[in-house]
DNA sequence: CTTTAAAGGTATGGCCTTGTACCATTGGAA
DNA sequence: TTCCAATGGTACAAGGCCATACCTTTAAAG
């Protein structure tokens, strides 16, 4: 009876694979609710699908979709309040409310605070990028397979003319709306919701670096010809467009991992 | 400032998107804690990480690992015991041992059972089979990149090898131990982690279908070739490999969406 | 035969989370 | 002006989950 539990072990270890369990046996919950609200709630503003002015579902209907209590969530916008990330009023009408982000060293160091926030994202920084890579390059090609119709294309194509009027700062906010179209309608809603977590993290890097004038340019070229591959229901080439698209973020990312 | 709210949600009903933060707002926690942690030990035993006669690991272990106070672990644990999955015996070299799952009517129903599986899933079954395909697509290509080397490539081999060599019994234990490891080698761990999850739901759909020794041949010589492109370097191929790989069985559950 | 280490079994006190009910504020509608 | 409905604010009791410490059992080692 024994030998059973032993023999698994050492063929594990003869196998290479110091740890079997690794895929499976991570921490059931990453700390506890309230932290794990406040992170959906910034999720929503570093999406930007809560632009900044804007105000957030009542607490009663967040409390409901995110399956927690009311006191909980409202324990999370507190500290969101008291980090000056929301503002909250009363009444009818009132609501909490996104605040301007504080003009932070971030974006006018030169890439110093990004170097900081790789280096405490740590080993994550390559699972991150890849996982990524993964969803975006997925989510693309099956988005091209199931040739988005008539009122799903009309949204792709009003998405894609958004982002390539918006101006400099706006235009993360819509062009992560686009990619986060593009994940749902892959049809897989878990793409489409790991890809917004992993989308987050990437965002909260990302805004550390100034966006030039080019850069945005050549983006929407791709994103162009991403769009144009999906209509044609062109999988390979939405695939190949997505992986081009995304190669230069991704260096300009790997590069700070010193 | 009402505007901005009012118009932000015109402009999610115009683009035709019912729901803008579907893919944020999602249950934080499916569930308590010690429901997870039940789904987290069915995990290691329908994946066959822990082979039927074998034992898990510790409690203190389990419980360290998973980040829930042994306490909680235990619940699940007595649960599984009262539900004759595991057998739990005390004293050094005791532990919970995987039991051998009763002759249920599943395998002998020709499919009845999975049929009623398959529409308790309901919606999730698409997700699952997409959610499958591009995490295991975008694995295999990666793994291919990273063309693994010298002790990474034996232990593909070595699983290769032993999966031919298996018994139908063994069979399912074998193919998810190969597929696996090719997650983790895709160098992401979230890729390895999330395929882990949703190949213990797909195996829970398999296990109601009789395997029959036809399809294990062909089963392994796409093995075979989906390998032989990994170790080649070759990703293009590796994905398409995969891609074949995972139709027929797609194809079969989807079939019985009725 | 005794010892001992590794495993499961139990008890307690405290914090976290929830469900429920109710209060307070606000700006538009009647 | 008055009312009302939507929204945030507060209180309390019950249950879930946790950390910690300690007890019991078992089989191999000496």
């Amino acid at each position: 009876m024994i030998e059973n539990g032993a023999s698994s072990e050492a063929a594990a270890q003869t196998a290479g694979d110091a740890d079997p369990y690794a895929a499976v046996l991570r921490p059931v919950r990453s700390g506890n609710t309230f932290e794990e609200t406040v992170e959906k709630v910034l999720q929503l503003i570093r999406l930007g699908l809560v632009p900044v002015g804007d105000r957030l579902p009542p607490e009663r209907e967040l409390a409901d979709r995110l399956q927690i209590s009311r006191v909980t969530l409202r324990e999370a916008l507190k500290v969101l309040q008291d980090a000056g990330v929301l503002e909250v009023r009363r009444g009818r009408y009132g609501g909490a409310f996104v605040l301007a982000p504080a003009p932070s060293p971030a974006a006018a160091s030169g890439g110093e605070e990004l170097r900081r926030r790789v280096e405490e994202l740590g080993d994550r920084l390559e699972d991150t990028l890849l996982f990524r890579q993964v969803l975006e390059l997925g989510a693309a090609e099956l988005c091209a397979e199931r040739t988005p119709s008539g009122a799903e294309a009309d949204r792709l194509r009003q998405l894609l003319a958004e982002t390539g009027a918006a101006s400099l700062e706006e235009y993360r906010r819509l062009d992560t709306r686009l990619h986060l179209a593009i994940a749902e309608l892959s049809g897989s809603p878990s793409v489409a919701a790991q890809y917004a977590a992993v989308r987050a993290t990437v965002n909260d890097l990302l805004d550390c670096i100034p966006l030039l004038p080019p850069n945005l340019q050549h983006s929407q070229r791709q994103h162009e010809e991403l769009v144009d591959a999906i209509l044609s229901g062109d999988g390979p080439r939405a695939r190949a467009s997505m992986h081009e698209h995304l190669a230069g973020t991704a260096a300009l990312l790997r590069g700070f991992l010193s």
